[in-house]
RNA sequence: GGUCGCUUAGCUCAGCUGGGAGAGCAUCUGCCUUACAAGCAGGGGGUCACAGGUUCGAGCCCUGUAGCGACCACCA
């Protein structure tokens, strides 16, 4: 049926479409919905609909990935459930250019069709991302891709703000909130970032009435003075104690204000006055409210001033500015102008200057949400990996504010709150009701405002599982859902707010784990981003390198939580990687007897106890690999358990090439090209049962080479990989483990003192071994002494005699090698490296015994460490002993 | 101002509950050895930022210092 892979090139673009489709068309996405097996579900971030995948989501998509496929293999009824967000301003602000393009405001289309133009947007450019995804291999069901806005979700959001509205807990009220003047909407105190910004300082001086003395304010923004109803000092201030209680006059408007006290003054900042502009700036604000202060407000929501100062009506705040500043100049009201460095905020979409207003909107009251949502992270109910950003955390959930949740915006979820017309109730219900609950009149009208797009978000691991539906098999079954994945940039956006949501609705935690990584960055360290044009395109890498090297490249080497590099080079080292295992899977192949014979010697060999074939039909090498391998079982699992994927890779990588091809194909060769025909099915069936645990192992991180081999190895079952269960092997063989890598050990000397000599290849030598302890495994493993150790004859003695004056020699603990190479030996230079030998393992003598002879290390360390050192003496000993 | 992180080979980074410093890339030497030159074999290269402390023993734990970075914060 399959091509072979045995004339093919490796070339990742051969077979990776292929692969998914049959992935997905054989539903491998799909949970079993077997009952009798434990769930395992994630909820993937919903990009935004109309995005594109950057490498932040290559990084997320691919854990997430690594987690589903391993579980999956240990049998779990796993979910990956993937969707979309609407994402309510960039949508919104991309039609608007659309349109605007057209020549055609929002207004002019009105709401309905304004609408209609979003979801052909979202039509036309939503979906890339999912093929992306399918790209990159991930394994989530598609079936159940959930959208913020679909019928569901909307369902979950219209009945958690009526319930949290009907508790109380979602209240309207006129705030002082954060204004986006160019996306004219409210946002909330997490979509502000905050930037330095250079700009200026202007002390002004206000007249105290009635006498004649001035006091001195300075300002950020000396337009708002015209809005100015107190001026504040603080309350401990010597200076100005007297002036407390008194009035000043504000210039220009000649408006007559309090001296006030409040403790937020900072005594040492400027003058240590302020003015108080209680309608624009959060502060003034406060202050406001505590001194019972007027608001008024010096500019509209498009920041227009307002008719204050006739000279600036009608003008933008910022080009108000200077006509002001020169008024005050001409009233002898300027003191002076600074430079001055502070912070302003932007709005984190459209990085427009945020505005501190007043306004009418809707909020979420936090203080009753956030205390279980702080419990649940407290008492580990809900686990932080990397556990630091439990801190992130905790500083956000225990100082937040309450969360403004209206916008002033079309594309979104419509606030389910209707005006009666009549007496002004507000109506709160799925549906816009017949008549007022209060006073029965008929003509209601329904909020303008959408939902932050956050609060639909915010109900995502529960709500793409039917809820409020509390029938739901998938809610039943998959809720709480395991471990969340996603950036510590998103902790406060999402993260904390599902936790509350969840806990909320639910009355469960959404998640047990909260999976922490970091940001990509560009190969200078810098973030990517678009303005920068510093991205890298995924789909770009995996056209080149394929989504396995991708996927590789993200994880090794790397730590959840910490920020990683992009590196080029990684992907060379990935894909070489790559190259090499489909290589190794042609020589299995290659030199492989039939099938029949393979699964017949399983068969018959076969040991259920060990999930492997019986001890005796295996030879020392064998049960040296398979020794390893099962170490490396039990370690690979455990790292994943622990989500140290950047570990599990590499220690896979280092297994596979460094074990298995550089050491074991090779040890392999002799018995394939030269042994019995059983020896040949033997060893075929070591190298491929050993290959397919590997294979089996990688699979998650390297989902399609591992496939694509997989398919072409033995058939013990028409199971794919995919489908195949965890690697369970549990097998030890210390006897083997020890002489193999002595073995190794001698080899490698060997090859080091022939490449120093630049002794070539072809040139072999006899190999004298003088052993006692060590005698039958050497008889055993001589084929491969000679052939690694490019010996042409091996000769083996139990005692030391005989042996050439020129020879090179190699002391191991039990083994000595004698090389004689005539005429290639400097016998001086040979001395000077034996001495080399017997210093550095004088050297470790050295070291032992003085730890040995430690009073403070003999009384407190641990007995092993103890006796491990006292062997390790012996043994250099004993070594030291036997050199000529 | 507060919190957190980072500082380990030329570069990018690992290093589990403290017990002889690792990987990839780069570099040097020798090899086209019938799975693989996207390869094979071998080598060189590190006072683990600095200073103290705890310990029989510190890259790892504690304190402090410096440099870099991130996040949070209402200093007009």
């Amino acid at each position: 049926m399959e091509k072979s892979i045995l004339k093919e090139k490796f070339n990742p673009k051969d077979f990776e479409d292929e692969l998914y489709e049959k992935w997905e068309k054989e539903g491998y996405f799909k949970p079993s919905m077997d009952k009798t097996k434990e769930s395992f579900c994630i909820m993937m971030p919903p990009p935004n609909v109309t995005g594109k995948l950057h490498m932040g989501h290559a990084l997320d998509d691919t854990i997430q990935d690594v987690l589903i496929r391993y579980k999956r293999m240990q049998g779990y009824n796993t979910l990956w459930v993937p969707g979309a967000d609407h994402s309510s301003i960039s949508t919104e602000m991309k039609v608007v250019q659309k349109i605007k393009g057209e020549g055609k405001s929002k207004q002019d289309l009105g709401r309905e069709k304004f609408l209609e133009e979003c979801w052909e947007w979202t039509k036309l450019y939503g979906g890339t991302i999912q093929q992306q995804q399918r790209k990159l291999g991930c394994s989530c069901d598609w079936e159940r891709k959930r959208f913020t806005l679909d019928e569901g979700l909307s369902e979950a959001v219209l009945e958690q703000f009526i319930k949290l509205y009907n508790e109380g807990l979602i209240y309207k009220g006129k705030r002082m909130i954060n204004w986006c003047p160019n996306c004219h909407t409210a946002i909330s105190d997490a979509e502000v970032e905050y930037k330095e910004e250079q700009s200026h300082l202007w002390h002004l001086r206000y007249k105290v009435k009635n006498e004649d003395r001035y006091i001195q304010v300075a300002t950020t923004r000396p337009e708002t003075m015209l809005g100015d109803t107190a001026v504040a000092v603080n309350p401990e201030d010597t200076r100005y104690k007297d002036l407390v209680g008194k009035t000043c006059i504000v210039p220009i408007v000649n408006r007559e204000v309090p001296i006030i006290a409040d403790q937020f003054v900072e005594k040492e900042f400027g003058t240590g006055c302020v003015k108080i502009t209680p309608a624009h700036d959060p502060n003034d604000y406060q202050a406001g409210l505590n001194h019972n202060l007027e608001f008024i407000e010096v500019f509209d929501d498009n920041c227009i001033m307002k008719d204050l100062m006739p000279a600036v009506q009608g003008m933008e705040a910022i080009k108000a500015r200077p006509i002001v500043v020169k008024k005050l100049e001409e009233l002898r009201a300027l003191v002076k102008i600074e430079d001055y460095t502070h912070n302003v905020g932007k709005c984190e979409r459209c990085k427009a200057t945020i505005e501190p207003r007043i306004s009418e909107q809707w909020f979420v009251s936090m203080q009753k949400l956030a205390e279980p949502a702080i419990e649940a992270v407290k008492n580990n109910d809900v686990k932080f990996v990397p556990k630091r950003y439990e801190k992130t955390y905790f500083h956000w959930m225990e100082n937040i504010q309450d969360w403004c949740i209206s916008r002033q915006l079309w594309w979104g979820h419509r606030i389910p709150a209707y005006y009666c017309q009549e007496c002004g109730y507000v109506n709160v219900a799925k549906n816009m009701p017949e008549k007022c609950e209060k006073c029965g009149c008929t003509k209601l009208k329904q909020d303008e405002d959408t939902l932050d797009t956050w609060f639909s978000s915010a109900l995502w691991p529960f709500s793409t599982l039917g809820w409020p539906n509390k029938e739901s098999e998938d809610l039943k079954t998959f809720y709480p859902t395991n471990v969340l994945v996603t950036g510590y940039d998103i902790i406060f956006f999402w993260v904390a707010r599902m936790v509350f949501s969840g806990l909320y609705s639910m009355g469960k935690k959404p998640f047990s784990d909260v999976l922490i990584h970091g940001i990509v960055r560009d190969s200078e360290g810098k973030k990517m981003s678009k303005t920068l044009g510093n991205g890298v395109d995924p789909i770009e890498v995996i056209e080149e390198y394929g989504a396995d090297s991708l996927r590789f490249s993200v994880l090794s080497g790397t730590t959840m939580g910490n920020d990683i590099k992009y590196m080029p080079e990684k992907l060379e080292q990935a894909s070489n990687f790559a190259n090499k295992i489909w290589n190794a899977a042609k020589f299995i192949i290659m030199n492989r007897p039939e099938d029949e014979k393979l699964i017949e010697f399983r068969n018959n060999n076969f040991d259920e106890k060990n999930n492997l074939v019986k001890e005796n039909a295996l030879k020392i090498e064998d049960k040296w690999i398979l020794s390893k391998l099962s170490e490396l079982v039990q370690e690979i699992t455990t790292n994943i358990d622990n989500y140290d994927l950047g570990i599990a890779i590499d220690k896979i990588y280092s297994f596979m090439w460094n074990e298995y091809c550089d050491w074991y194909i090779e040890i392999a060769k002799i018995k394939l090209y030269n042994g019995t025909e059983e020896e040949k099915i033997q060893t075929s069936y070591v190298l491929d049962e050993v290959f397919r645990t590997c294979l089996k192992l990688l699979h998650p991180f390297m989902p399609f080479v591992t496939s694509k081999i997989y398919e072409n190895l033995v058939k013990y079952d028409d199971k794919d990989l995919m489908v195949s269960s965890w690697p369970k092997l549990k097998v030890r063989f210390e006897k083997e483990e020890d002489i193999l890598e002595k073995l190794k050990e001698i080899i490698v000397e060997i090859r080091n003192i022939r490449s120093t000599k630049n002794i070539h290849p072809s040139k072999k030598s006899e190999l004298i071994i003088v052993t006692e302890k060590y005698k039958k495994e050497i008889e055993e493993l001589k084929e491969i002494l000679l052939k690694l150790g490019f010996g042409d004859k091996l000769i083996l003695k139990t005692e030391k005699e005989n042996i050439p004056e020129d020879s090179i020699q190699i002391i191991t603990e039990g083994i000595e090698l004698y090389m004689p190479l005539e005429g290639l030996i400097d016998l001086e230079e040979e001395k000077k490296r034996i001495e080399e030998e017997k210093k550095k393992i004088q050297s470790e003598i050295e070291r032992c015994e003085k730890m040995l002879s430690n009073p403070g290390f003999m009384n407190k360390a641990p007995q092993a460490k103890i006796d491990e050192e006292k062997e390790k003496l012996a043994r250099y000993k004993e070594m030291l002993g036997t050199f000529l």
